[in-house]
DNA sequence: ATTAATAACAGTAATCATTACTATTTATTT
DNA sequence: AAATAAATAGTAATGATTACTGTTATTAAT
């Protein structure tokens, strides 16, 4: 992978940013860096960054893929009403320590991601 | 809500399913019952149910929705080589666990949905 | 049971986030 | 400095999903 002034402003942006903007957001961002810089180039460097696992890909309720630089380990909130997603970086044991900390709880999903135990061996 | 075949169909194939279909898989599927049943009201019947809890949907790495029927708590592992999703019940404490089973864990995201805390006091 | 009201439907058109394409530019290597 | 090819800007195409429209089927009230 080349260096180029694209790629290190979209790096920029979401390193520096505290929500989880969608493609388009990025693109608005960055054109403050690059005013000409095309929305084709947001996105091929998003799927390079994110399969170089320099940034994270975060569910969302809309239909938009949503992005994160920051790659700590936390937990994302999703709350259906205003479709906010918010960091949580204290680990919370049980949901219902959520709700202690003003949360209302409905459900929880947790995915690991990684290779199955065929393509594991398959290599 | 009214009931009607179509919802009947759709629910039945998602309760018998074993794998994790997408609206077009689960449109092929429900054709069999019901062979001139419309796409668009398997988008709209997938839509009511999973807005009433009835069904879930899960991340995939594709850019299509994928459903289930499985209400039970459990956890996905999504395998970046295959693209398979697999349904683990058993509640792994660490992802070490998971590498025991056969899997070779990257990384692990989670997800709790609800109410944020000012949406809860908005109401 | 008939009728009235309207949710749900089949079929099709439209939307829009994302990807693909192409000619040009730019970063790296020789 | 020239050669190679990755990266870019701009635009066209894709495809999953949603919206629309005239018709059908379910429910509730008479």
């Amino acid at each position: 992978m080349r260096s180029s002034k694209q790629r290190d402003a979209v790096i920029n942006v979401l390193q520096s940013s505290c929500d989880h903007p969608t493609a388009d957001v990025i693109y608005e961002r960055v054109k403050e860096i690059i005013p000409n810089i095309s929305l084709g180039t947001v996105y091929r460097n998003l799927g390079q960054l994110h399969d170089e696992g320099i940034i994270t890909v975060v569910e969302s309720s809309d239909k938009k893929v949503h992005y994160e630089g920051n790659l700590e380990d936390h937990i994302h909130f999703l709350c259906k009403k205003c479709d906010v997603i918010t960091d949580v970086f204290c680990k919370p044991e049980t949901p219902s320590v959520f709700n202690e900390m003003g949360y209302e709880v409905e459900k929880q999903k947790t995915v690991y991601y990684g290779l199955c135990k065929a393509c594991r061996n398959n290599i």
